[in-house]
DNA sequence: ATAAAGTTTACGTTTAACGTTAATTTTAAC
DNA sequence: GTTAAAATTAACGTTAAACGTAAACTTTAT
């Protein structure tokens, strides 16, 4: 049996994108130019739909267009895929420990907030009185950075 | 003794941004306008450097310099500072549960991420040849998008 | 034959938070 | 009292990825 061919526009639709979005990849060299006579159609395969759909896929984890068409073109030079999978593969790691940096600061900025919320919950207000005559005996005092051994600041 | 005064210039080196920032500020009513002839040049206080401080402490938080702005002018309308205190908390919440999603969002990414390296690690690649003749026999088809009972995409 | 879908071209959008002149005035220091 | 550093207002410029949108036309399906 013959392959189901998609036009773009059932094709943008399985992958939930509008067409401007697969002729601006197709522009960037993320999905393949057929050989076409100028204002005949584009016709595309399932697997050009997997292909789009791993595209958005990248994109999703936070890989920019350029990245993936980088990714995409290594591995039309050279046939074994090898090259192709040694970019993914440094890309997925490069993405890993940014997001392992991204867990540590979000967790810091979580502890944080958390800090703010419980102070606030118990003082009257640390905004417009802080630093002022209540900084020394204020009981978060150890923790402020405007307080100074002297008394608020220098 | 008297309060130490400052101009622009000495106020936002010390606050480690430019002047127009802190003009910038003003007009956005972060910052108060004191009373001043037309051309005549703004003094600032230590208070106004804490002020400062705060505004950039709460933008390093994540917040916008309107919502910011929104929590000084509740702080005008009330003396007591209680509007403020409670929008502040308020802003301190959503803030919170925004970044406790945004942890969780990152802890499944990073789980993906690190499935993909170890599939990239064992496996040729993943890219080209997948979906493909290769699915049936794929160690990780039951983890696969794309594969499904029939086998390749229906 | 007609209507739906596709084609190219090319300018527009979004966005906050300032950057950057420019032309004039104020202030501090000597 | 002069000069140089700093401040003043006004207003346009920046950044930039990933498309949105419009126009005028052509191809394809039924």
């Amino acid at each position: 049996m013959e392959k189901k061919q998609y036009r773009i526009g059932e094709l943008a639709r399985k992958a939930n994108v509008t067409t401007r979005t697969v002729r601006y990849y197709e522009s960037l060299g993320l999905l393949k130019t057929q050989d076409r006579a100028d204002g005949s159609q584009r016709h595309y395969t399932d697997e050009d739909l997997v292909y789009l759909t791993r595209i958005i896929q990248l994109k999703n984890y936070g890989m920019s267009l350029d990245e993936i068409a980088e990714i995409i073109r290594l591995g039309n030079e050279d046939s074994t895929g090898e090259k192709r999978r040694l970019e993914l593969l440094k890309q997925y790691r490069k993405l890993l420990s940014k997001e392992m940096q991204h867990l540590k600061d979000i967790q810091a900025l979580i502890q944080d907030l958390t800090w703010h919320v419980e102070q606030l919950e118990s003082v009257d207000s640390n905004f417009k009185q802080c630093p002022g005559s209540a900084c020394p005996k204020c009981e978060f005092k150890d923790r402020c950075e405007f307080y100074r051994e002297e008394g608020g600041l220098q």
